[in-house]
DNA sequence: GAGTGGTCTAGACCACCAC
DNA sequence: TGGTGGTCTAGACCACTCA
């Protein structure tokens, strides 16, 4: 079986790579499942294992799939103890990043203001889902996060709801919508605290503060979230890794 | 051929990646020219293509060569048009990122404190160079850095060769004293600025800048540069992409 | 022991580039 | 036209996990 060489080729396993994403976007497995073995995918697909396993090679790579040795390759989820808050870079400046206490402060449906809507590509006045919430450490406030979600996406999301579940925001938005952050575009800035962050974050006011605002993605490049931090950098960092 | 299976394993594929890249390590290919082809490093090896590709594979993925269809395989270099500033995550606000200006404040040789000492893996006391310099978007300082390097890598390192050097420091770097950065870490804070860098900038005294630090490695993990950038983001952002 | 992913091989053919 | 990397296959065997 051999892929059609015409205008913009794209070899078999590109294609192969093409129909589980289109598999995982479906639902067709969950958040943590394990999918089907190499040599079934390959059965089904009718081409060699080696043409799968480069597909699911490129899945890994992008943190879609996430093989295990002797197990199988399972449906990467942001839900699990080993990979809590995978998008989270802030780094203390001693030790490692132990447990971080979370305070909801308020969960409410709005409707999208003009910049907001453009980036998740809604239109203004659309319904939205805006969050503001607070993470802590050892006590101390450190990040203040808002949050703008999709009102369509997002129906039963409530202060109640949130409270209720353990481990990071991304666990629950797969388990409970079905929505899986898969990568995400940050803008970072140096911003001075107004008088409302600085006193929830406990710093005088016009302190500087690290400004992350990220929009998050899923499958077929769709944005999902809008979320703008404010992070308290005298005691953490963000930890930032080039090749 | 078959590895030994004995404690910590090691793939076959491995051990000819830690080959090549003790072979970058020794300079027998420089930055930007063609490595040998794959069949030729088989051979060489005694294993086969495949494996060989493995290796370059992974050496790819980590921007240690590059890899062009029908030309042949490359060593990575920071000194080309196209990967112009491969280190640099700043963005102007609007449009593409030009080309910058560059302004070379100072450069001497000192004698490293503790803290740098530390970082490059020196002795408090030991020869350095220490390097500032401004970079500039459409006229206006946007970036202040401080250049923090071990004195017996960059021996021949003056005023006058920075300036007549074209391009990223890094570039110069390679060519000059065969010192390759090809990995670093950043820690990203928000600061006030002080008297020196607001003037230095153009803002006012205890504006928020963002402060970039940098310790770069070349081969065998080996830190090689650390750089204190401080960003004016009031036109620019730094961008982060997360998976 | 059965099933999964991981490694290694040998060979065929394709796409791209330079001469 | 020849050389390079890129794709695809089929098969053998290894390492890991779990029942």
């Amino acid at each position: 079986m051999r892929a059609d060489s015409g205008p913009s080729f794209s070899p078999l396993y590109r294609q192969i790579k093409g129909l589980l994403i289109a598999r995982l976007q479906a639902g067709e497995w969950k958040a943590g499942e394990a999918i089907p073995s190499e040599i079934e995918l390959a059965g089904r697909f009718g081409v060699s294992q080696g043409t799968v396993r480069k597909a699911v090679d490129e899945l890994a790579a992008e943190n879609l799939l996430v093989r295990r040795q002797g197990k199988g390759t399972f449906v990467a989820t942001h839900a699990e103890q080993q990979q809590q808050y995978r998008f989270l870079r802030l780094m203390p400046d001693e030790g490692q990043q132990s447990g971080l206490g979370r305070q909801l402060l308020d969960c409410r449906r709005q409707r999208a203001p003009a910049w907001i809507a453009r980036q998740l590509g809604m239109r203004a006045g659309d319904a939205m889902v805006e969050v503001r919430r607070i993470l802590q450490s050892e006590g101390r406030p450190v990040v203040l996060d808002d949050i703008w979600l999709p009102g369509d996406l997002f129906k039963g999301l409530t202060t109640e709801r949130l409270n209720r579940h353990r481990g990071p925001f991304y666990g629950l938005f797969e388990t409970e919508f079905g929505v899986h952050m898969i990568r995400a575009q940050e803008k970072i800035r140096a911003v001075a605290a107004d008088a409302d962050s600085a006193a929830l974050l406990q710093v005088p006011v016009g302190s500087p503060l690290l400004s992350v605002e990220r929009l998050s993605y899923t499958y077929g490049d769709k944005p999902v979230e809008l979320r703008r931090g404010l992070y308290n950098t005298s005691t953490h960092f963000y930890r930032n890794d080039l090749n």
